[in-house]
DNA sequence: TTTATCCCCTA
DNA sequence: GTAGGGGATAAAT
């Protein structure tokens, strides 16, 4: 057999390119997201391919010879983006600049010009792989000839592969596309009948003409289905089956050549700003030449201790078998001081014949002093998790070297995600092994415990690895940005300790308060489901948007007065709000959701997340989420508890301290209004913070042009809306919608405040044209959120993008600032109040347990020192009450 | 069992 | 109009 030949779906590439990427785009707005991704596949396969010919095939325009056959055929695909469209031209360019021979064929898809082909190769007896995903082409794999290659995933598909993934061979691909259809291509297949009931059929009757002739015997409502779907199927298999001799007016030998034109590529490079090759490409991803250890004696041990008393760096991970740090158990510790190298230390692995591990004990008492001794030699990928898991062994790491998550997140904290997984596809291009991978998930899930040591080693040793990996990446990334180097070092990196702390400590909830909350709740509940059932005259699930809107609009004909972004009729509070002025049954819906919502989200979910051991509920923080710099909150949420109802704060009087204590809460005031005096230095708005005048009032009364004490409650809510709408970017649209009032009147209020503040428009102005050149913004700490679609063709975007650049300025500088003074607050009350507990952050409030007796004191000291945790050009006021529980001490 | 959609809670 | 998390249902698998 000869040299293989590849090809491409060029089309499938450039979707999936599309998708995968971010919308990256030159700075004068051409989108090249796709383009850089389809780049980078076909220099990856022209390197892994190894001088073998590769051929792209792309769909030409116009309809095909399918559309004769069914007019239906692919009628409900929307039409290409235009983001999507306008990359069309230099990917293809591209494609010709590195020699690949390029083909369209009007008339027919690019799937039969690739049939075509592989038929041309499997003539000539070469080796055929074609790279795509389309399940179509899978019916042409062909032991040996022909195979199928998803080129991100590094898997191959010959017929063996095939039959794993869909249950049936490629020459039953056709029958199984009949039966089953395509939604994509608007193909009906048989109803109810999916890739598993149509290979079942398929392996019990070999091909789709035994099984129309034994439609009879096939019960239930799949065999009516089947019976009824007859006369389409044989439709579909032709529009399914792949034309394998078009004619390409060439040869395969024609096809063959290869020649790159160096120059044009880089032409083509520049125009698209790529810098040149990327650099991870010519690296390459080497895969398991790993050398990694799992260290099961002392010496072995001993041996591991040298190294890290040696080397200038070294990473570490730890296993455990929960998530959740407070009851998580250490079940083994992974280490690495070189790139590929790696060792992995098992403490708990407990199945049958696991091998004899060293003990917590001895780990604990040789590697624990050794790791604290070095501990700013430590790097790890979200340290947060393991420094109490360490801590609870006795291990106690209060400071390290380096965290990549926080790096990868401070240099660009949209770029990717931060978990390690993304880190190590998006900076090393490295496919890691999964968690789930070694443990499985769900119901099969294993506790990490449970996996064998070789597995395990492998994955976690890697996990170290990587982490080191990506320490050596990002280092030299930060140090040519001072600025976010520094961030990471004075505020991220010490918080991450404070972060720890409060998490650890958690927060008490009066368990019984909530229950008795639930079961009243749970009461009202019924009684609003019974008087909805009775009005829409049947039983309904009213947590069903879709069977509620079945009853509102189909059954009782009210008038839809809005869609949602997917055209059904809407059943938002919003909606029936309006409706409710009139009609009964909206309201009823309202209530219900308000207590439903209080029920499922609160009272019963914080009773189910209390942990049994500490018998009070642990958050974790997400220190790596936001875009803007914010903390983010999760299991639970505890950012998000209801405050702006009675109903709704009886929750916040579950949040209760222990006996003897008391919580303070101290929130600042006005914080990113605040922000924007300070950033904006203007006149009206610095003097009303300077002289403590209460900013909306104010505000109104530039606006409307009256006395600050004859401002109406009205004119206050109005310009309370504006003052928020401005620092969200909006428009006079949205205000007109916030406040109900016609679009001149909006844009009048608009005009008028930017003609008394001319210090925020001119803000405003500013930021926007510097986040248009700089393709960033920053906070007052030199936080940056990157704006790729700053300058975005597509209007939408670049409107989203700008007002992205308004809002990141005011809302991450409020997030730097209470970080700063978190880490404060926590020097204070490790050196002066140890009884005093941090246990809350929502994002411009911070909550305490303090003992009763010390409460005051401990109020003026928090107050304080968060209003000098910065000096800004006004004052920073901080708020702060006492009380029994979160709801008295707001 | 996973994924998408709709809805709603916070600053 | 900014930034988030999460519950319930229904569809896809």
């Amino acid at each position: 057999m000869k040299d293989r030949i590849f090809i491409i779906d060029g089309s499938s590439y450039l979707y999936r390119a599309y998708h995968a990427m971010p919308p990256l785009s030159t700075s004068s707005g051409q989108p090249t997201g796709a383009v850089k991704g389809v780049t980078n596949m076909l220099m990856n396969l022209k390197k892994d391919s190894e001088g073998s010919s590769i051929i792209v095939v792309f769909d030409a325009k116009g309809k095909t010879f399918r559309s004769d056959i069914y007019s239906e055929y692919k009628a409900n695909r929307p039409p290409m983006p235009d983001e999507l469209r306008d990359q069309l031209v230099p990917v293809k360019s591209i494609c010709r600049a590195i020699g690949f021979p390029l083909i369209e064929i009007e008339g027919v898809e690019a799937d039969d010009v690739i049939a075509t082909i592989a038929n041309m190769a499997k003539k000539e007896n070469y080796k055929c792989v074609i790279s795509s995903l389309d399940k179509d082409l899978m019916q042409l794999v062909e032991d040996p000839h022909t195979t199928m290659m998803d080129t991100m995933k590094h898997k191959i598909f010959n017929e063996e592969g095939v039959f794993e993934k869909f249950g049936v061979k490629p020459n039953q691909i056709r029958d199984m596309l009949a039966l089953v259809g395509d939604t994509s291509d608007n193909i009906p297949g048989v109803p109810k009948v999916g890739q598993k009931t149509a290979a079942k059929w398929l392996a019990e009757y070999g091909d789709l003409k035994t099984i129309k002739q034994n439609a009879e015997s096939i019960k239930g409502v799949v065999g009516d289905n089947l019976r009824n779907s007859l006369d389409d199927l044989d439709r579909n298999v032709e529009l399914v089956s792949l034309k394998n001799d078009v004619d390409i007016g060439l040869k395969l030998q024609d096809l063959l050549t290869f020649s790159p034109d160096e120059e044009e590529l880089n032409n083509l490079f520049a125009d698209l700003e790529f810098k040149a090759v990327d650099k991870k490409q010519e690296k390459g991803a080497p895969k398991k030449n790993s050398n990694y250890e799992t260290v099961l004696d002392e010496k072995s041990l001993k041996n591991w201790i040298q190294k890290i008393n040696k080397s200038k760096t070294f990473a570490i991970d730890t296993e455990t078998d929960s998530v959740n740090t407070v009851s998580a158990n250490l079940i083994g510790i992974s280490l690495s001081v070189s790139e590929n190298e790696g060792c992995y230390i098992p403490i708990a692995h407990s199945y049958d014949g696991c091998p004899k591990q060293l003990s917590l004990v001895y780990v604990v008492d040789t590697l624990g002093p050794v790791l604290e001794e070095n501990q700013d030699k430590a790097i790890g990928q979200n340290l947060k998790f393991d420094i109490p898991i360490l801590a609870r062994h006795g291990i106690k790491l209060t400071k390290f070297l380096a965290d990549t998550m926080l790096m990868s997140y401070v240099l660009n904290s949209t770029a990717t995600r931060h978990g390690m997984d993304r880190l190590a596809d998006y900076y090393l291009n490295y496919t890691t092994t999964k968690y789930t991978d070694v443990t499985g998930t769900a119901s099969k899930q294993i506790s990490f415990a449970e996996v064998k040591l070789d597995i395990a080693s492998d994955y976690a040793a890697e996990d170290a690895d990587i982490t080191l990996r990506l320490y050596n990446v990002l280092a030299p990334m930060l140090k040519e940005k001072p600025t976010q180097e520094k961030l990471l070092q004075d505020l991220e990196y010490p918080l991450v300790h404070v972060l720890s702390r409060v998490e650890q400590n958690g927060a008490k909830i009066d368990k019984k308060k909530l229950a008795n909350h639930s079961k009243e709740l749970g009461e009202k509940i019924n009684d609003l489901s019974s008087q909805a059932y009775k009005i829409a005259e049947e039983e309904f699930n009213l947590d069903s948007p879709k069977q509620l809107l079945e009853i509102l609009y189909e059954k009782q004909g009210l008038p839809v007065l809005k869609k949602t972004p997917k055209g059904q009729p809407s059943t938002n509070e919003d909606t029936l709000k309006r409706l409710s002025e009139e009609y009964e049954l909206p309201k009823i819906i309202l209530q219900y959701r308000t207590l439903a919502k209080l029920k499922s989200t609160y009272t019963d979910s914080l009773i189910n997340i209390e942990n049994p051991k500490t018998e009070r509920i642990h958050t974790s923080y997400q220190q790596a989420i936001t875009s803007t710099g914010r903390l983010s909150s999760t299991e639970p949420n505890l950012q998000n508890i209801p405050i702006k109802t009675a109903e709704g704060r009886r929750i916040r009087e579950a949040f209760v301290p222990e006996e003897g204590n008391v919580l303070i809460s101290a929130d600042y005031s006005q914080i990113e209004l605040r922000i924007m005096a300070h950033l904006s230095q203007d006149k009206n708005l610095t003097h009303a913070f300077n002289n403590d005048i209460d900013v909306h009032s104010s505000t109104a009364a530039e606006v409307f042009g009256v006395s600050i004490d004859d401002v109406s409650q009205d004119q206050r809510r109005s310009a309370k809306a504006i003052n928020f709408g401005l620092m969200y970017g909006m428009s006079a649209f949205g205000l007109t919608r916030q406040l109900g009032i016609p679009r001149g009147e909006a844009q009048e209020y608009l005009d008028t405040y930017f003609a008394r503040y001319t210090g925020v428009r001119d803000y405003m102005d500013n930021i926007k044209a510097q986040a248009k050149e700089d393709k960033f913004v920053e906070t007052i700490m030199g936080r940056r959120l990157y704006l790729n679609e700053i300058n975005a063709a597509n209007g939408l975007r670049r409107q989203a993008a700008e007002r992205a650049a308004i809002n990141a300025p005011l809302q991450g500088s409020a997030a730097d600032i209470i970080k700063k003074a978190m880490l404060d607050i926590d020097e204070l009350l490790l050196n002066e109040m140890p009884e005093v507990q941090m246990i809350m952050q929502v994002h411009d409030e911070l909550v305490f347990e303090c003992p009763k007796n010390k409460a005051e004191a401990v109020m003026e000291r928090m107050k304080d020192t968060m209003e000098k945790t910065v000096e800004l050009n006004i004052p920073l006021i901080a708020e702060a009450a006492i009380g029994s529980n979160w709801n008295e001490a707001h």
